[in-house]
DNA sequence: AGCAAAGGGGACTAAAATGGTCCTATATGA
DNA sequence: TCATATAGGACCATTTTAGTCCCCTTTGCT
């Protein structure tokens, strides 16, 4: 289903939610009670992205967590790539691919080309963006139907 | 890491496979040893291809499978939908949510853009696409980029 | 100084999804 | 009528994911 997972899931929200009071470190009790979600899954999640360097902890009493830079300079793909590593659709999307049926299957540089324009698609969705209420408008769908038509023959056409 | 499943992975590229000699009907043996995977694996992929009406199949001896339509008219998503179920990046993304975050989250509609995004551009990929040997050119970066800034108000900014 | 409130790191367990196999039934052509 | 195919579904093993817990360190307050 091209998922995102739980944890992936719930650290958007949780991003969203710190970049609506940036002014305020929060903790991961508070974020927790807010978000409705079990205090030791969030403060997972926190620890995971705090490692990345999305946010910025504070240790000891007082501390909590804030944004490590302006919301408008986090994107969804930063956020994905802390959780769930690196984003590709394919195994050998990638690393120097170990696949053995790399001479045989013939569609890993395209799906590597599709990565890469997902990933783009995601660097471009800022967690400003995934934080204001009103919904974001993506209105890609023209120049990027248009555009993957580019290249060369078609097979089985008609 | 928004990744396919290693199913959707070998459905591709056994129907770019197909899709190179879309006159013949392949049998799941033959595809197993072109492909260099387990026959009960490719028999299953198969199936569910057929199901989903992007391979046409012929029962009894002489048997085997064809695409159900020309490969410029099979799409990324078509193949991926019919391994893996519905695209969607949130659990939310698709069905009326019996999600009980929904009112908390705030962040569900506009992962459904996002969704929405990553659809139309793998609606924009074809078989014929996958299937050629050179690679194809998805020059989309522009475009989304500039595109995705579109709407208002930017939080924590500076 | 000492205590309480925070995060850091990692080990561990339970549950779910995934990948892969097998069996029986049905259709088809020679 | 037999050999060759697919259809469909049950089944199991493995891996991944989600979630919990424990002990340690840091920090602010009294």
């Amino acid at each position: 289903m091209l998922k995102l997972s739980k944890l992936t899931d719930y650290a958007a929200v949780i991003m969203a939610h710190i970049a609506r009071d940036p002014a305020k470190a929060q903790t991961a009790s508070e974020l927790a009670q807010c978000v409705n979600l079990p205090h030791p899954t969030v403060g997972k999640i926190l620890k995971m992205l705090a490692k990345k360097g999305l946010l910025e902890s504070r240790r000891g009493s007082q501390g909590g967590y804030v944004l490590a830079r302006p919301a408008s300079r986090i994107s969804a793909s930063d956020i994905i790539a802390a959780i769930e590593g690196p984003i590709g659709m394919t195994e050998c999307s990638h690393a120097d691919g170990d696949c053995e049926l790399l001479d045989i299957c013939g569609v890993a540089d395209n799906w590597q080309r599709v990565s890469q324009a997902v990933r783009t698609l995601l660097d471009g969705v800022t967690l400003a963006h995934l934080a204001q209420t009103a919904p974001i408008k993506l209105p890609v769908q023209m120049p990027i139907q248009s555009v993957t038509l580019a290249s060369g023959a078609e097979y089985g056409k008609g």
